[in-house]
DNA sequence: CATAGCCGCCTTTTT
DNA sequence: GGCGGCTATG
């Protein structure tokens, strides 16, 4: 049995759908039932009944996701089998087919920074008035669109009022300037593949034959483009099998539609439904509450969570006076549960906005707790790794012009702003790329015999390039740093960080050289540009996880903390004027509670900087949904907004730390007898370090960790 | 042509 | 509060 997780576990509704042979399949499931199990082991029980590992394509919500499936069912058995997310498997189809979809294979694809810049050089060109159709406003137009496959020439024939007619131009003219510079964005990754599906038979014939058992993972999740994609995969043989739970649906925003795992027995009439309704991951007093809440929200079936585990301990809730006391109670109990033996990969803290990381990072940091902040994309992110991402870009795909400005840009090279406009307005008369504009740059008579010089040395350092393109990626990299120039510059500033970040990027380079069979630049690239915040994120690492609702979808941790319960936040002050959109940060909560195996904590505070403001907020609306308020007559008055008790934390808060003397022997109730090393007093925030007798050195808020004397 | 400093803008969640 | 773009100056 190739399989990595024993299949005598299995309950017997997930056994049922682990060993559906043929047709349809839906997977009805709640939180912690382990659906994503039974999707792995059904990749697994279909190899073993003789079905090649070619034939399965398993599609689940995140790379990390992916890559764990990959791992659990047996590398050996299953190599063949595509498991990847919507998007990877897009751009592979996408370059293989290329021709059908009218499109070249070296695309680049644009994140939201580059269709920004895309999208405001359209805007700026057509005139349009850029208040009411500012460059954000009109990308989130046209992803809509997008996500309901409308493509820009239909809409345009349909386009009546001023708007539509307007929106129309601006969404032509933005995938004019996409294919102008050989780029998709993310929804046209979707977008072309489902065209492409759709419009040659035989393109999808080839990809049904190919995959002849498709599974879906998160189906709650998926848009309108990717369900006709799912839809034209699997038309021929119907083996189509989708897993979800319409509750944990959380990017309604996005273009994700509940409607498409709702009506799945409609679309596929012979479909098997199998429903999961025990938890397998919860405390029952953990699930009451996730029950409780999700309760609240009309558009759902209602479905009861089964905890299979025994009652476990209350969900806490607590509250602060601001959002740096939040963050101090945090360090404070994660501190006890770290002192206590719990280890720290399976404590996580989650919060609505990434922005709300940084109290707690600086709380952690003063308490020495190991965090992660799963942020995957702020490294792809920075300044010099985008510096260094944009020459191999124009490498691959000199038609980028986005590249190519932000290559020629990243440091002075006697190339200036005039200069740039001249060989733009050349480029646009003569109908070229930037590019190949300064590939001739010998007929631009406007500039100087020197420029023309730095132009054409910048050509040929580019070219230089693609001579050496071929093979593995990081080789490449680190010639590309030494001779564009960037190395040298980096290294002048005495800018170290940059310079450790640039290796960390190269060092990644040569991981992927290694895992991947045939490393090229392109596949790099590509990769790279669907890299996502969760990527990053380390299950096995030593550390407290931090991270946004959005991002511990699919995780689980022993001990969680839902940090900033107030309204505004949770549930956000954009999503108050819609019920649907407020249904859905319900969903987000309800996600977040059901992360937590055996302890959920929940804070909010009184007080909280909010755009440079510190203002008065109120506590949640889904903290009373879930049955708190008759029993704490602080929550009450806070809810009320009135009154001004000290409670049980700003006590805290006024306690007397005692302060210690460096070499004062101490006793710590856990690690024993030890000497004061070091002393920080911050007041009720003082952390001392402690050289135990065991030989370990820890560093302990005071306040938490009920240090005696050793004579008392 | 390069750089520094200032002003004004936006500010949810993500593939 | 943070970033991008603009301007003024060297």
């Amino acid at each position: 049995m190739p399989l990595a997780m024993p299949l005598d576990k299995l309950t017997a509704s997930q056994k049922k759908a682990v060993f559906h042979k043929e047709g349809p399949l839906l997977v009805l499931a709640g939180p912690g039932s382990g659906k994503t199990r039974v999707i792995t082991c059904r990749i697994a029980a279909l190899i073993d009944s003789g079905v090649r590992p070619g034939h399965i394509c398993a599609i689940t919500f995140t790379n990390k996701a992916a890559e764990e499936m990959r791992h659990r069912v047996d590398i050996v058995n299953s190599a063949g089998a595509f498991i990847s997310t919507f998007h990877s498997l897009c751009v592979r189809i996408l370059r293989r087919y290329a021709e059908q979809a009218g499109i070249r294979p070296n695309f680049s694809i644009y994140d939201a920074n580059d269709q920004l810049r895309c999208m405001k050089e359209v805007v700026a060109a057509s005139g349009v008035d850029s208040v009411n159709f500012s460059p954000l406003r009109m990308l989130e137009f046209v992803s809509r669109l997008k996500n309901n496959l409308e493509d820009a020439e239909s809409f345009k024939a349909g386009a009546m009022d001023y708007f539509s007619k307007t929106a129309a131009k601006v969404y032509c003219a933005y995938q004019q300037n996409l294919s102008k510079n050989n780029a998709l964005d993310f929804d046209d990754l979707l977008v072309k593949t489902a065209l492409l599906l759709r419009n040659y038979t035989d393109v999808q014939n080839e990809l049904s034959e190919r995959f002849r058992y498709l599974l879906i993972d998160e189906y709650q999740d998926t848009n309108h483009a990717q369900y006709r994609i799912a839809h034209l995969l699997a038309q021929a043989h119907g083996n189509i099998c989708v897993t979800g739970d319409p509750d944990q649906s959380i990017y309604r925003w996005r273009g994700a539609d509940i409607g498409n795992i709702l009506a799945f027995e409609k679309d596929w009439p012979n479909a098997v439904v199998v429903k999961l309704e025990e938890n397998f991951r919860s405390t029952p007093n953990i699930l009451e509450k996730a029950d409780k809440l999700i309760a609240f929200n009309t558009r759902r079936k209602a479905k009861t969570l089964i905890s299979t585990r025994p009652v476990g301990t209350e969900v806490r809730i607590l509250n602060a006076d601001d959002e740096n006391a939040e963050a101090q109670i945090l360090g404070c109990e994660i501190q006890k549960l770290l002192l206590a033996g719990k280890d720290a990969s399976q404590i996580a803290v989650f919060y609505r906005v990434n922005s709300m990381s940084r109290p707690l990072e600086e709380a952690f940091i003063r308490a020495r707790i190991p965090y992660q902040v799963v942020r995957g994309v702020e490294f792809y992110s920075r300044k010099e790794i985008q510096d260094m991402l944009s020459y191999l870009k124009l490498i691959v795909n000199p038609a980028d012009d986005i590249a190519f400005l932000r290559a020629i840009g990243t440091h002075s090279r006697g190339i200036g702003k005039t200069s740039i406009d001249r060989l733009t307005d050349f480029a646009r008369q003569e109908g070229l790329g930037l590019f190949n504009a300064a590939c001739q740059v010998q007929r631009l008579e406007t500039v100087s015999a020197a420029t023309l010089t730095r132009f054409t040395e910048f050509v040929q350092m580019i070219q230089k390039f693609q001579k050496d393109a071929a093979g593995e990626v990081a080789p490449l990299m680190d010639c590309v740093f030494a001779e564009s120039g960037l190395a040298g510059v980096l290294k002048k500033d005495g800018d170290a960080d940059a310079i450790d970040n640039i290796n960390a990027l190269i060092n990644a380079a040569a991981e992927y050289d290694q895992q991947t069979e045939e490393p090229t630049l392109l596949d790099y690239l590509q990769s790279v540009a669907l890299y996502s915040d969760t990527d990053a994120y380390d299950p096995d690492a030593p550390r407290v996880s931090l991270m946004t609702l959005h991002s511990a979808k699919g995780l689980e941790f022993d001990s969680v903390f839902i940090i900033g319960l107030e309204d505004g936040i949770l549930p956000h002050e954009r999503s108050q004027a819609n019920p649907e959109d407020i249904e859905e940060e319900r969903r987000l909560f309800f996600v977040g509670i059901t992360r937590a195996r055996d302890e959920l904590t929940i804070t909010y505070a009184r007080y909280r900087v909010l755009r440079g403001q510190f203002i008065r907020s109120v506590p949640s609306l889904f903290l009373y949904e879930i049955g708190f308020g008759g029993e704490t007559s602080q929550f009450e008055e806070d809810r009320g907004g009135q009154s001004q008790q000290p409670d049980e934390f700003s006590d805290q808060t006024e306690l007397q730390i005692d302060g210690f003397q460096v070499n004062e022997p101490v006793i710590h109730p856990k690690f024993g007898s030890g000497r004061v090393k070091e002393f920080h007093n911050l007041g009720p925030d003082s952390i001392v370090v402690v050289q135990f007798s065991s030989g370990k050195v820890k560093s302990l808020m005071v306040k938490c960790a009920n240090l005696a004397r050793a004579g008392q």
